[in-house]
RNA sequence: GGGCGCUUAGCUCAGCGGGAGAGCACUGCUUUCACACGGCAGGGGUCGUAGGUUCAAUCCCUACAGCGCCCACCA
C-alpha cells in the first residue's frame, strides 16, 4: 500500500478491503456451502502434495519443479521360482511401500515372469509382477517398481490391478511403523541411505548412475514435496472451467496481449481437481463439521450443522469442526464479487460487476484469474472482467527475475526517492512493450528523471513569459503559421496517446510524449516563439495564449504516466482551476487543427536551420561568428517562408542578414541546398577551402550513390510494372530530389574550385 | 516431452514488406537571459545463420544455432 500511494496509484482508497473481513468471510461460506450442494467441492481420500515441513496439503500450482542433479539406483528384486527382476528407482526408500513391480504387456523379456510374485528384499514382501501399459519397456530397465501410496502413477498402477496401499511416511517425511523394524523414526533421506547400503550388502545393488531429474519442492517451504495419502478437500474444476474456457474462446474476456489465452486454455483444458483444504492456522475455516460417526455436515453456520445432526441422527449430538483452512486463492477468486457485497444484491455489485480490465502479471493467471474466471461465472453468470491485461515483469538489469532469496530486488521506493515517482512511471510505461518483460536500470529512470525537470523548466518559461490559458481561446483561429503548427502537432500527439491507450500500448503513448515535449515544443517552438514573447512586436497575444494552450493539453496528457508533477504545474499555470487536472475531462484536440501547411512551412524552417548549423559545425565556423546568408535560385513559395520566418532564421541559424541573389557567389562561401535553393554562406577568411572541397565531394558522392540506386529500381521493369504507382511515382521524386541536390552541389564545386 | 517468446548501434530496447530508429553511453563545440538533469553537431549497425516467397525482405515462410520463460507423473 505505500509503495502504490507514493507511485501515485489513485484508488478509491475507501474501498479497502481485507480477505478476511466479515462481508467476505460470509461470501466464502456460502460458495463453499453452494458448491458442496451441487457436488462441486467434495471430500476425498487420495494423494497431495505434502509439504513435511509445513505439514500441510498444497496445490499442484504451489509446486515448484525443479532441475537437480540425482542417482539412479538398480535394484535386483528376486523372483519366486530362483529368476530376478531389475528396477530402476530414484526414491530405493519408498521401496519399503512397494506393492508390485510392472512390466509391459508387450515386453518379450518378462512376458514370463507377469503373474508370479517377487520378494521385496528387506522388507520381506511378497508382491506380484503385473502387467500395466504404465510400464515403459524404452525407460530404465522396462520394469517398474509400483508404490501405490508414494507415487502419483503408481498410485493409478495400484488402482487398476487392486493393488495394497502401504503408507511408509508419517506427517514429517519420516519413516512410520510400515516400515521394517531398524528403519522406523528414519528420516527419508536416512533411510534413502540405508536402503541403498543394505541392498548393496545383500548384492542386490546392480549398478548406480548419476543422472538429471527433476524434483517437486514446495514453493514456500523450499522442502522437497512428498505424495502423502491424506483426506482433503476438493473442488471440481474440471466442470467449473468449461463456462471459462468458452467465455474466452467466444470473446466475452479477452487477453492483451492475446497469446496469453493459449496460456490460460492450456491450463484450463488440462485442470485437475483442485485441493482447497490447507492444514494451517490462518485462513478461513472450513465451514465442515463432523458427527461422532464421522459424518459431516457442512453449513452456514455451527447451528444449522447441529440441526441437519439433529434430524440425521434423530437426536443432538456433538459436533467436531473441521479444523482445515482453505486456500488462500479459493477466498481471493471471490474477490471482483466478494467485494462488492455479494450475496447482498447492493447497488455497488449491480454498478460494478462485471468490471472491465483486470491488471495482473502472467505468474497469476493460473492462480487467481483462472478461478476468478470459473467462480465468477459460477455465481454472476457472468465474466468477471471485460479483458485481462497481462503486463510485463519487471526484473533486474541482468534479467534475472527478482527475488527475496536471490537478493536483487530493486526497491520501488528507493528509485523513487531517487529520481520521483514520475519518472519510474513514466519509464515504467515506455518499457512496457507487450510480452516481453523489462528490465530495470536506475540509468533509464535518471533520464526520464531529466525529461520531467525539463518539462518543469518548459513551463517555467511560459509562465514567465505570461502564457497563461486565455478562456475563450480557440487554437483554430490562430493566425501565426507557427501557432497554427504547435496546434497541429498537439492535435496530432492528442489523437496518437488516446489511440496508443485504448490498445494498451503505453510504451507508445509514452514515446510519443517523450519526442513531443522535448522535440517539438521545447527544441523548436519554444525557441521559436522567444523574440516574440520577448518583444511586444507580432502576435504576442496570441503565441502566449496558444503556448499556455499547448502546454495545458500536454500536461493533461502526460498526467497518467507523470501525475504529480503535471498536477502541480497544471495548478501553477493557472489560478482558479475549474477542476484537478486528475479529475479534467480527457482532451481530444480535434483532426480539424491539423494545418498541413502550416506543418510544411514549419518543416521547411527545420530543415534550413539544421542544414546550416550543421555545415557550420562541420566546417568549424565558431559558433559567435555570424555569417550572411545569400539564398541562390530560390521559388516564389521559399522567398514567402524566408520573409515570414527572416528574423528566426536568422537568430537560429546565427546570422547577419538574408538576401537573394541569383548571380554567382562570393568566393570563399560553403554552400548547402535545401529544396530547390542553394544556400550561400561566404566566409572568406575563415574557409578551410581542401575541407569544403571534401566536404561537396563527399556529399556528392553520397547522392550519386543513392540516385544509381533509384535508377537501378526504376531501371528494372518488373518493379514499374508490379509496384503500386504511388510507389514509383514516390521513388522517382526521390530520384530527381537527389539528382537536382547533386547538381546544385556540383556547380557549387565548380565554382570552389575555379577559385 | 509440449508450448510461448527473444536474437536490430557499446548497453537497454522500439520498429517492420518499399532508402535502418530511440534512450543511455561515446566524440567535438557550447557555461547566449527556461533548463549543463541543458543546447548544437556528430561517429557507430552486412537488423543471429542458411535457404525460400516477392518487382522489393530487418520485416513473411522454412530449417538451423544461441538465449529465456511457462507447463508436464519420464521409474
Amino acid at each position: 500500500t505505500r509503495q502504490l500511494r507514493r507511485l501515485g496509484a489513485s484508488p478509491d482508497w475507501a474501498r479497502q478491503r481485507f480477505t478476511m473481513d466479515e462481508g467476505l468471510s460470509l461470501a466464502v461460506r456460502k460458495v463453499f456451502v453452494d458448491l458442496h450442494r451441487e457436488g462441486l467441492i467434495y471430500r476425498d481420500k487420495r494423494l497431495v502434495n505434502w509439504d513435511p515441513m509445513l505439514h500441510t496439503a498444497i496445490s499442484d500450482l504451489e509446486v515448484d519443479q525443479r532441475e537437480i542433479k540425482g542417482t539412479m539406483w538398480y535394484f535386483r528384486y528376486p523372483v519366486e521360482g530362483g529368476s530376478s527382476i531389475t528396477i530402476a528407482t530414484t526414491r530405493p526408500e519408498t521401496m519399503l511401500g512397494d506393492t508390485a513391480v510392472a512390466v509391459h504387456p508387450d515386453d518379450d523379456r518378462y512376458k514370463s515372469l507377469v503373474g508370479k510374485f517377487a520378494i521385496l528384499p528387506i522388507a520381506d514382501r511378497r508382491i506380484p509382477i503385473v502387467a500395466d501399459t504404465y510400464s515403459d519397456p524404452e525407460k530404465g530397465t522396462g520394469a517398474v517398481k509400483i508404490t501405490p501410496g508414494h507415487d502419483f502413477n503408481d498410485f493409478e498402477v495400484g488402482r487398476r490391478h487392486d493393488l495394497p496401499l502401504i503408507n511408509i511416511f508419517d506427517e514429517n517425511a519420516h519413516l512410520n511403523e510400515n516400515a521394517p523394524a531398524p528403519y522406523r523414526g528414519l528420516d527419508r533421506f536416512k533411510a534413502r541411505e540405508r536402503v541403498v547400503a543394505e541392498m548393496e550388502s545383500l548384492g542386490l545393488l546392480e549398478k548406480v548412475e548419476a543422472i538429471q531429474m527433476t524434483l517437486p519442492y514446495g514453493d514456500r517451504s523450499g522442502a522437497v514435496i512428498e505424495p502423502w495419502l491424506t483426506d482433503q478437500w476438493y473442488v471440481d474444476a474440471a466442470k467449473l472451467a468449461v463456462p471459462a474456457i468458452q467465455a474466452v474462446e467466444q470473446g466475452r474476456t479477452r487477453f492483451v496481449p492475446e497469446n496469453w489465452a493459449n496460456t490460460y486454455f492450456e491450463w484450463m483444458r488440462n485442470i485437475r481437481p483442485w485441493c482447497i483444504s490447507r492444514q494451517i492456522w490462518w485462513g478461513h475455516q472450513i465451514p465442515a463439521w463432523y458427527g461422532p460417526d464421522g459424518h459431516v455436515f457442512v453449513a452456514m453456520r455451527e447451528e444449522e450443522a447441529q440441526g441437519d445432526a439433529a434430524k440425521h441422527y434423530g437426536t443432538a449430538v456433538s459436533l467436531t469442526r473441521d479444523p482445515d483452512v482453505l486456500d488462500t486463492w479459493f477466498s481471493s477468486g471471490l474477490w471482483p464479487f466478494s467485494t462488492l457485497g455479494w450475496p447482498e444484491r447492493t447497488p455497488e455489485l449491480k454498478r460494478y460487476y462485471p468490471t472491465d480490465v483486470l491488471v495482473t502479471g502472467f505468474d497469476i493467471i493460473f492462480f487467481w484469474v483462472a478461478r476468478m474466471m470459473m467462480l465468477g461465472l459460477h455465481f454472476m453468470h457472468e465474466v468477471p472482467f471485460r479483458t485481462v491485461y497481462i503486463h510485463a515483469l519487471v526484473r533486474d538489469e541482468k534479467g534475472q527475475k527478482m527475488s527475496k532469496s536471490k537478493g536483487n530486488i530493486i526497491d520501488p521506493v528507493a528509485l523513487i526517492d531517487e529520481y520521483g515517482a514520475d519518472a519510474l512511471r513514466f519509464t515504467l510505461a515506455a518499457l512496457a512493450s507487450p510480452g516481453r518483460d523489462i528490465k530495470l536500470s536506475p540509468a533509464r529512470v535518471e533520464g526520464n528523471r531529466n525529461f520531467a525537470t525539463k518539462l518543469w523548466n518548459a513551463a517555467r518559461f511560459c509562465q514567465m513569459n505570461g502564457c497563461v490559458p486565455k478562456a475563450g481561446f480557440d487554437p483554430a483561429k490562430c493566425e501565426a503559421t507557427v501557432n497554427r503548427w504547435i496546434v497541429s502537432e498537439l492535435a496530432n500527439l492528442g489523437a496518437e496517446v488516446t489511440a496508443a491507450l485504448e490498445n494498451y500500448r503505453f510504451d507508445e503513448a509514452a514515446n510519443h510524449l517523450y519526442r513531443f515535449v522535448w522535440g517539438s515544443f521545447c527544441d523548436w517552438y519554444l525557441e521559436i516563439i522567444k523574440p516574440v514573447l520577448l518583444s511586444n512586436q507580432g502576435p504576442r497575444e496570441e503565441t502566449q495564449s496558444t503556448a499556455a494552450w499547448v502546454l495545458d493539453q500536454t500536461l493533461h496528457l502526460l498526467h497518467p504516466f507523470m501525475p504529480f508533477i503535471t498536477e502541480e504545474l497544471w495548478e501553477k499555470l493557472a489560478h482558479a482551476r475549474a477542476t484537478r487536472l486528475i479529475s479534467a475531462e480527457w482532451p481530444a484536440p480535434g483532426q480539424g487543427l491539423v494545418d498541413v501547411h502550416a506543418s510544411a512551412e514549419m518543416n521547411w524552417l527545420v530543415r534550413a536551420v539544421s542544414e546550416i548549423r550543421a555545415v557550420r559545425a562541420e566546417m568549424n565556423i565558431p559558433p559567435v561568428a555570424q555569417l550572411a546568408l545569400i539564398i541562390k535560385d530560390a521559388n516564389s513559395v521559399t522567398a514567402a517562408r524566408v520573409e515570414t520566418h527572416r528574423e528566426i532564421l536568422t537568430k537560429l541559424a546565427r546570422l547577419s542578414g538574408i538576401e537573394f541573389n541569383d548571380k554567382p557567389p562570393p568566393k570563399g562561401a560553403l554552400q548547402v541546398v535545401v529544396d530547390e535553393a542553394t544556400f550561400i554562406l561566404p566566409v572568406a577568411g575563415i574557409l578551410d577551402v581542401a575541407g569544403e572541397r571534401d566536404r561537396l565531394a563527399k556529399e556528392i558522392a553520397r547522392l550519386k550513390g543513392e540516385i544509381e540506386r533509384f535508377d537501378k529500381k526504376l531501371g528494372n521493369e518488373s518493379f514499374v510494372a508490379k509496384a503500386p504507382p504511388e510507389v514509383v511515382e514516390e521513388q522517382r521524386e526521390k530520384r530527381n530530389e537527389a539528382a537536382r541536390a547533386a547538381a546544385k552541389l556540383g556547380e557549387a564545386l565548380t565554382r570552389l574550385a575555379a577559385m
